[in-house]
DNA sequence: AACTTTGTTCAAAAAAACTTGAACAAAATG
DNA sequence: CATTTTGTTCAAGTTTTTTTGAACAAAGTT
C-alpha cells in the first residue's frame, strides 16, 4: 500500500511558536528542551496524545519521549488520560499553574532545602573542630546568615502557593492570620 | 630564594563545605560551578579578596575568575571594595538576600517575562492567520491561559521582594493595600 | 619610553548534559 | 504459547556548556 497520509503531520506555525515558549521556559528552570517540547505540544492540542503521537509529531526519539514523560509525570505536569478502546497511554497537560509550581517546588526545590539544613549542621561542627579559634566568630556569623536565608526561603514557599491559588494565607509561626490578594 | 609560604593556602574543611553549599545553589539556579566557588569563598572570608587570591585559593584559572566576577558584578552579588595601598580590585559578597534575589530576578528572569509578552502577541497573530478555523477557539483559549500565567508571575515578584524585605506590600492594580508578614 | 602589574578575551580542550536507537521487558492478543 | 503492541533502559553518539591558558589591552612605575 502507499504511504499513509500521516507521514509527518507537521506542526503549524502557531504550534511551533507556542512550543518554543515552553522550550524556553523549560530551559529557564533547568529542564531539557525535549521536556519543553512534549509539554508544549500537549498544551497546544485539544485531545490527549499518545506516546507514539508525541514521537511522530515532534520528531524526537522514543527514548527522549519516554524519559521526558517520566519527569513530567513525576512533576505532576502531565496526567494520564484513559482513552476507551486504546491500549496506549494518553497524556494531557496539567493546566493549573498552582499545581505546576507546587510540583516543581516539591520535586526540585524542597529536597535541596532539606539536605541544606543537614549540611549547615555539619558545617557548624567543622567550624568548631577547626584549629583556628580566632576566626570562629566570623565563620559562625556567616553560618547564621545562611540559616536565616534558608528560613526565609521556607517561609516564602507557602506565600507563593497562596498567591497562586488565590487563597488565604496562614503563617504557621504566628497566631494571627492575614488575607492577601 | 625558597618558595614563599603561600604556595597553596589550602581551604579548611568548613570552608570547603560552605563553598559546596554555594556551588549547589548556583547549579540550582543555572549558574556554573566556578561562580558558586567564587561567591562561596568571598562569603567565607572576613576580608575582601583580590582577583589573584581567588585564583590561588580556589585553584581555578584566571579566565574563570574573570568571567565569574563579571557575572557576579552584573547580578549585584559582589561589591568592589577599595583597599588602600593596593592597586588590585578587591571583592566582597553582597549579604542582603533581598538584593541578591532582586539582582537575579532583574537579570535572569524579567527579560524572559518581557520577551514572553511579545511572543504571545505574535502567536495570537499566527493563530488568526492559520487556515484551520475550527481549532481557533481552543488555541486562543490556551493562549489566554498562558497570558494569565504570565500576569500572575508578574504579580508574584513584588510580593516576593516585599516578604524578603520584611516590608509592606502594595498591589499596584488594586486601590486597597494590605499588610503581609 | 620600556617594563611591570592587573585583568580581559577568546579559541581550543575538557566536562557535562542531552538525545538517539537498538536491545529488552511486560502485557495483551490471536 | 508464539506474536504483536507498547513502552523502558542504557551505552554510545551528539550537542552544549564550562574551563583553561596564552595572547592581548590598559594603566601604573621606574
Amino acid at each position: 500500500m502507499p504511504a499513509t497520509q500521516s507521514d509527518t503531520p507537521t506542526l503549524s506555525a502557531w504550534e511551533t511558536s507556542m512550543i518554543d515558549v515552553f522550550v524556553r521556559a523549560a530551559s529557564l528552570i533547568g529542564l531539557p528542551r525535549s521536556i519543553g517540547e512534549i509539554y508544549g505540544l500537549l498544551f497546544c492540542t485539544p485531545q490527549a496524545l499518545s506516546f507514539d503521537e508525541l514521537v511522530e509529531r515532534l520528531q524526537i526519539s522514543k527514548g527522549s519521549v519516554s524519559q521526558g514523560l517520566k519527569v513530567l509525570r513525576q512533576l505532576g505536569a502531565v496526567k494520564l488520560h484513559y482513552v476507551p478502546g486504546s491500549r496506549r497511554d494518553h497524556y494531557q497537560p496539567e493546566l493549573s499553574m498552582k499545581r505546576l509550581v507546587r510540583g516543581f517546588i516539591k520535586d526540585q526545590f524542597e529536597p535541596h532545602l532539606l539536605s541544606g539544613s543537614q549540611r549547615l549542621d555539619n558545617i557548624e561542627a567543622l567550624i568548631e573542630e577547626a584549629g583556628d579559634e580566632a576566626s570562629h566568630a566570623h565563620a559562625l556569623s556567616r553560618l547564621g546568615t545562611l540559616r536565616s536565608w534558608q528560613q526565609r526561603t521556607r517561609k516564602l514557599m507557602p506565600i507563593v502557593m497562596a498567591v497562586l491559588g488565590g487563597a488565604k494565607f496562614f503563617d504557621k509561626e504566628s497566631t494571627d492570620q492575614e488575607t492577601i490578594i
